[in-house]
DNA sequence: AGTTGGACCTGACTGC
DNA sequence: TGCAGTCAGGTCCAAC
């Protein structure tokens, strides 16, 4: 599941590839990609004929900004199995290809989705914060506005387990299941804690575990781990998934002291991956 | 307001 | 071999 570093290694390797391009055509191949916006159409006249003039990320969502005058921003979020790939034109979509965004090189961006969670979305403006889809996000993880006092505060009111409030985009934008297991491991901290119970040390490992992980996670452009689909823009695996120390490893030996890594379910039923031994 | 559970989706896997 | 059931978990929504 594209996470805040698959959606970070995309808008880089965007920003090299197709800033200046001009979107010629759009052709929506699955109308449901385009359900935030109303109709496939609407989409259309919003987008095509606009420059790619920047590309930024908001949490997990990649933001194609067009246009300096009339300026509008694609939001393209990734859902479950969203992911972008780089094509020469006429490239057949195959299975799973939701969107095409045809440029002026003679080349193409598919939006493939297996499951299309995902959406394509054009919203007026270059600032996602005036934007309907990240108007309650909270902050970015590697931004100086997570800080240990934002974290005192906002963790301070929550009853659910750490792990739960990770996820929360409100919290902070962009961590979702993989990193929100990796970062409790590397913080020391059980997933099912209660987050306001953690001290103000524990909040400052949770704080450099959460710089850490992801940080070390774009270095690998991401993770495409055993059940992972995704690829980067080029149609590459990440290679983070090498280095993940409990996600999906329930009953494997804990990497750092050999104790069966342990899955327990989380409200909602989905599992959170611990080790008894290495996580208070 | 915070929390929980279900719905949306499809492919991979499990068990009979 | 086939087929029903289960799981995966990002995000939104309804209900407690």
């Amino acid at each position: 599941m594209p996470e805040l570093p698959e959606a970070e290694t995309i808008r880089r390797q965007l920003e090299r590839e197709v800033v200046g391009r001009t979107i010629q055509r759009l052709e929506v191949h699955v109308a449901r990609a385009a359900r935030e916006q109303g109709s496939p159409a609407a989409l259309r006249r919003l987008v095509v004929g606009r420059r790619i003039v920047g590309v930024g990320r908001r949490g997990k969502a990649v933001l194609l900004h067009l246009d300096d005058r009339g300026p509008v921003t694609l939001i393209i979020r990734l859902g479950m199995t969203g992911l972008l790939r780089l094509v020469s034109a006429g490239h057949p979509p195959e299975r799973g290809v939701c969107a095409t965004l045809e440029l002026d090189d003679a080349r193409a961006i598919q939006f493939v989705d297996q499951r299309q969670f995902g959406s394509l979305t054009a919203r007026p403006g270059h600032d996602p914060e005036r934007m309907p889809e990240f108007a309650h996000y909270g902050p970015e993880p590697l931004s100086e506005e997570l800080t240990p006092e934002y974290l005192k505060e906002a963790l301070g009111r929550r009853r659910a387990g750490l792990e739960t409030v990770l996820m929360d985009q409100r919290v902070i934008a962009g961590i979702g299941k993989i990193y929100a297991d990796e970062i409790c491991f590397r913080a020391g901290l059980r997933p099912g804690r209660a987050a306001r119970r953690l001290t103000g040390p524990m909040r400052e490992r949770l704080l450099q575990a959460i710089r850490e992980v992801l940080a070390e996670a774009i270095a690998a452009r991401g993770s495409s781990a055993r059940d992972e689909t995704f690829r980067d823009l080029h149609g590459r695996p990440g290679s983070f998934q090498q280095r993940l120390y409990v996600y999906q490893r329930a009953g494997e030996p804990c990497l750092v002291c050999g104790t069966p890594i342990r899955r327990t379910p989380m409200p909602g039923g989905r599992g959170m991956h611990w080790c008894p031994k290495c996580q208070q």
